[in-house]
Formats: C-alpha cells, sequence, structure tokens
RNA sequence: GUCCCCAUCGUCUAGCCUGGCCUAGGACAUUGCCCUUUCAAGGCAGUAACACGGGUUCAAAUCCCGUUGGGGACACCA
C-alpha cells in the first residue's frame, strides 16, 4: 500500500479515493448540500472509499452549535454514513495560521492593510463604472513585513497563463489567470477565509475527489494555485449541477421547504428521498427506481448530467408513494409511530401489537402518497367506537337502511369467527336476494365501520378490525340508523 | 460590466463521446377509457421536445462555429 498520494507521470493514482461533503453550519440541511452528499457518499462506496464530513464554520458571525446538530440529524436521517469526522474548521486553527505563514515567507502572499470598508466602497465605484469589482492590488508590492494587527494576508495570484481543470463532470474548462484576484487567506480578526480553509484541509485529509457544488466552479482556479504554492498535490475536482426551483432560480425558501427535515415532518420516507435526489442530474438508462445497493453499484460520474435540474415535488411525491406501497410494512409502521404519537394517538398505539400496526400499514398502503396521509387514513382503526362524519352518517345511516343493516348484523352474527370470504359471499347473498345495488349497503356499513365514505375493501377492513369490533360498530351503526 | 457553465416533451431524463437502427424512448404531471362496493391503486391509450441560424457530411438530436436564452461567480460568506 501506498499513501494516499502516489505520483505517476505527473498524475495522482489514488490508493484510495477519499471525498468529503463541506457544509457551513449556517442554518438547516438543505436539499442541495444532501444532493452533494450523496453523489460523494455514492462515489466513495462504490469506490470502497472513505467519505468525509467537515464542518466549515469559520465564519464566526453564522455559525451556530445547532445547525451542526441539523447536518448530523439530517445526514443521519437519510443514512449518509460518514467515515471520518465531523471535523470543525474551528478547531484547526493552528493549521490553517502556520500554512498561511508558510505562504508568507515562501512570498506567495502579503499583508494588505486596506479596511474593509475601503475596499467595499472601491468595488462599488468599481461596479458603478462598469468595471469587474475586483482587488486592485493596492498593497501587493509594498513588502510590509512588520503588519499591524488588523492587516489581512493575500494570496499572491498567478497573474500570467491560464489554469485549467479536468472536471470529472463538465470536462476541461479554461480560466485565464489575468482574472484572477489576490484573494484574502486570513482575515484580519486571523480567521482564514474558505478559500484557503478548504485548500489546507482537501490537502491533509488526503481528499482525492473534491465533488462539490455548480456554483464553486470559478473557486477552483483560485483553489488550484494555492495548493501549488503550498506544495500539495492537486486533487481532482467535480462540479456538480445545481437544483433550481419551478422558477428556474436557485431552490431557495420561496420554493417551499428545502431543509431535508422538513420532508421528514411531512411525512417522505428517508429511501424516496435519496432515491428521488439521485434522479436529479444522474440517470442509469430508464430506470427510476434504485434500492441502496443498486445505487452504490451503478453510480458512476459518466452519466451525470451537466446542466441544473428543477426540483419537481409531484414526481418526488410519487416515489415516496411507491416507496409507501414497496417497503416491508413493518418499516412504514415503524416511522409511522412517531407521527401516530404527535397525532395524539400515543396511547392506542402502545396497546397494539407491531404485527397489527404493519396489517395496518398494508390496509392503507396503496391510498397514502405520505406518513402523513396515512395518519388520517389509518385513525379510524384504533379504538373500540368509529368517529362518524357527520355528513357521511346522516347520508348513509339512515332510518331506510336500518332494516337492511339488521339483517347483515344477524347474519354475520351468526358466525362464530370471522372468515373474509365467508362474510364477503354472505354480504354479496343478501345484497342479490334483496335486488338492492351492491353500493346501497356497502355504503351504509362503510360508515358504521370506519365512520367516512372512503376506506379500504370493505373485508380488509373487518379483517383488521375483528370479529368483535366489526360486529360492535356494525350494531353502533345500526342503532345511529334507527335513530336518524 | 467581466469571467465561467449549460441548452431534448411543462418537469426529471434516454439517445450525443463512437453521425445512419430516432417516424426521438422512459418516468412524473395531464387527458380519455377500462377495472370497481367508496377512495385509491392498477391496466390501456392520448397530448407533448431535439432553442435558433449557419456550416461539415451521401446522412446531424448527435461533429464545428455563431446567436439567443438560462444559470453561476466576481466579499475580511461558504
Amino acid at each position: 500500500m501506498c499513501d494516499p498520494f502516489c505520483v505517476k507521470k505527473g498524475h495522482f493514482i489514488m490508493s484510495e479515493v477519499r471525498v468529503r461533503f463541506a457544509p457551513s453550519p449556517t442554518g438547516f440541511l438543505h436539499i442541495g448540500g444532501v444532493h452533494t452528499a450523496l453523489f460523494n457518499w455514492l462515489f466513495a462506496r462504490r469506490q470502497k472509499g472513505v467519505f468525509i464530513l467537515r464542518i466549515e464554520d469559520t465564519d464566526q458571525s453564522r455559525s451556530t452549535d445547532e445547525s451542526i446538530q441539523a447536518i448530523i440529524d439530517g445526514m443521519k436521517w437519510v443514512g449518509l454514513d460518514w467515515d471520518e469526522g465531523p471535523f470543525r474548521q474551528t478547531e484547526r486553527m493552528d493549521l490553517y495560521r502556520s500554512h498561511a505563514m508558510k505562504l508568507f515567507e515562501t512570498r506567495h502572499a502579503y499583508w494588505c492593510v486596506c479596511k474593509a470598508e475601503e475596499l467595499e466602497a472601491r468595488r462599488k465605484e468599481a461596479e458603478a463604472k462598469g468595471l469587474s469589482p475586483r482587488y486592485d492590488g493596492r498593497c501587493r508590492n509594498l513588502g510590509i513585513v512588520d503588519p499591524p494587527k488588523d492587516a489581512a494576508l493575500r494570496f499572491r495570484a498567478p497573474q500570467e497563463g491560464q489554469t485549467v481543470i479536468d472536471d470529472l463532470i463538465k470536462g476541461k474548462v479554461v480560466f485565464d489567470n489575468a482574472v484572477l484576484d489576490d484573494v484574502i487567506i486570513l482575515r484580519s480578526n486571523g480567521y482564514p477565509t474558505y478559500n484557503f480553509s478548504v485548500v489546507v484541509d482537501d490537502a491533509l485529509m488526503g481528499i482525492t475527489d473534491v465533488v462539490r457544488g455548480d456554483d464553486h466552479l470559478t473557486n477552483t482556479p483560485r483553489q488550484i494555485p494555492i495548493f501549488a504554492a503550498l506544495g500539495f498535490p492537486v486533487p481532482r475536482f467535480g462540479h456538480l449541477p445545481m437544483i433550481l426551483g419551478a422558477d428556474k432560480t436557485r431552490l431557495s425558501k420561496r420554493h417551499g421547504a428545502t431543509s431535508i427535515m422538513a420532508y421528514k415532518d411531512m411525512g417522505y420516507l428517508p429511501d424516496a428521498m435519496v432515491n428521488y435526489l439521485v434522479r436529479l442530474g444522474w440517470s442509469h438508462g430508464d430506470q427510476e427506481l434504485f434500492t441502496r445497493q443498486e445505487l452504490i453499484e451503478k453510480f458512476s460520474w459518466d452519466h451525470v448530467q451537466k446542466s441544473a435540474a428543477i426540483f419537481n415535488p409531484d414526481k418526488l411525491l410519487w416515489m415516496n408513494a411507491e416507496y409507501i406501497k414497496t417497503s416491508p410494512p413493518g418499516q412504514v409502521a415503524q416511522a409511522l409511530v412517531p407521527l401516530l404519537e404527535q397525532a395524539g394517538l400515543g396511547k392506542e398505539v402502545e396497546a397494539v401489537s407491531d404485527e397489527w400496526l404493519a396489517q395496518l400499514v398494508v390496509l392503507v398502503k396503496e391510498r397514502a402518497k405520505t406518513l402523513v396521509e396515512m395518519v388520517e387514513w389509518v385513525k379510524p382503526y384504533f379504538g373500540q367506537e368509529a368517529q362518524f362524519d357527520m355528513e357521511a352518517a346522516k347520508k348513509f345511516l339512515t332510518p331506510t337502511v336500518a332494516p337492511l343493516l339488521h339483517k347483515l348484523l344477524a347474519r354475520f352474527e351468526a358466525f362464530p369467527s370471522f372468515s373474509k370470504q365467508v362474510w364477503e359471499e354472505s354480504f354479496k347473498k343478501l345484497v342479490e336476494e334483496e335486488g338492492v345495488k351492491m353500493s346501497a349497503l356497502a355504503q351504509p356499513v362503510r360508515v358504521a365501520l370506519t365512520g367516512r365514505t372512503a376506506s379500504p375493501g370493505l373485508f380488509e377492513v373487518m379483517e383488521v378490525l375483528g370479529r368483535g369490533r366489526t360486529l360492535f360498530r356494525l350494531r353502533k351503526g345500526l342503532e345511529r340508523a334507527s335513530t336518524g
């Protein structure tokens, strides 16, 4: 085994793939973040490499511990497990400072005494004149060696030649170095800036493939010269297409929920989220549904789209419905329990078995597109009595149907135990004998059993309810019908 | 303003690299029909796209150039 960087013919032949997801903890983990994390994770798992979680919290004013927790919770929920970390950049300050000083010593960096306000004023002025809002290089050749406390350190970017990226997704991208700015690498408060801390960390953590959002593409030519100046090998880069809202602008709150945990609360299954997100920018022929294992086996950069994708909640909803229908019922039931408790059914849930809950899921899984919808579908099956929907009862539990209902009840009561087939036959026979339409009896029974006009098949409902409760509810329904 | 990226149905995409098999396939959504004890689910069918203009070629969705359109970046944010 050689170390992470084996150099061969000037290219890096990696013994092991090492990738990272490096969010900044300034809010909730959003859909876009999960998307990038997912592609990195898939690549790592496919290559049997290492997936690292790194928290980029060098912006003290915006980073919070709650956000870090939100990132961790979100990652865990979608099942993207990391092999190293979470690392926090604020715990690695010495590393950035020492490397920054190394750049200063090698004259790759210089002190800048321009004030932030001045800089902004100059930038605005340039913009007003229609010029590029770049740093004018004022301090570049001042040769400051003994800087005031509030000086910032700038990287002396190359001004000539080109920087070429052989992007994993976009292919060859060329930048003229003339457009490069001398970026600040150490702020006047001593904290490193993003473009510097990423380079130091990506190098020190042995990241072989830097895969991030499209919006970082123009950061890459800024970072490559820093790798070089520090004497580090340059990793491969890959820039993923962005996720846009329906109006083709960057996905944001305006487009609805963007926090991954909001989808958990809305009753989405993590596997459905992952499956939907992976299809945003990646494909494998015509296949839409993938198991996690299939994803790992089939993932490659070859079929990653170059263009941005629009987030389509309709398709996500469809996919969630697919997962609800096809996931193991016990697993769905487990995910449903917290939502049932939230709906105030904690006691009822406690009173039933896991098996019965799974049976309940099977009963309603075809009609619920989310777990939240499923809670509504499942409510009528808890408790002894059915909660009548007023209008439904008024319409179907009328004195007219009472005699019919009475006859049905009598027949059912005669059976010592429940049998779907036997009870259904008996039901149909009665309908035939009475010469009424199926629905004339079915709807009143449905309302009696569930309190509502829409439900799964009558006999499946009875099966879940059991003989005792079925008879009980039928009697209650008859009572209601008789009194009007 | 400068630089960079992108461009197939409304949306996600297959096909593009290695031109002909494309009268452009699948999925979501949508429309109609079927199934049906309700609501779903399911089945079948339909509407719908190669941004535009030039090349190259016997042949272009596929290769080249330009235009247009969209997106991104240009902070002591990440």
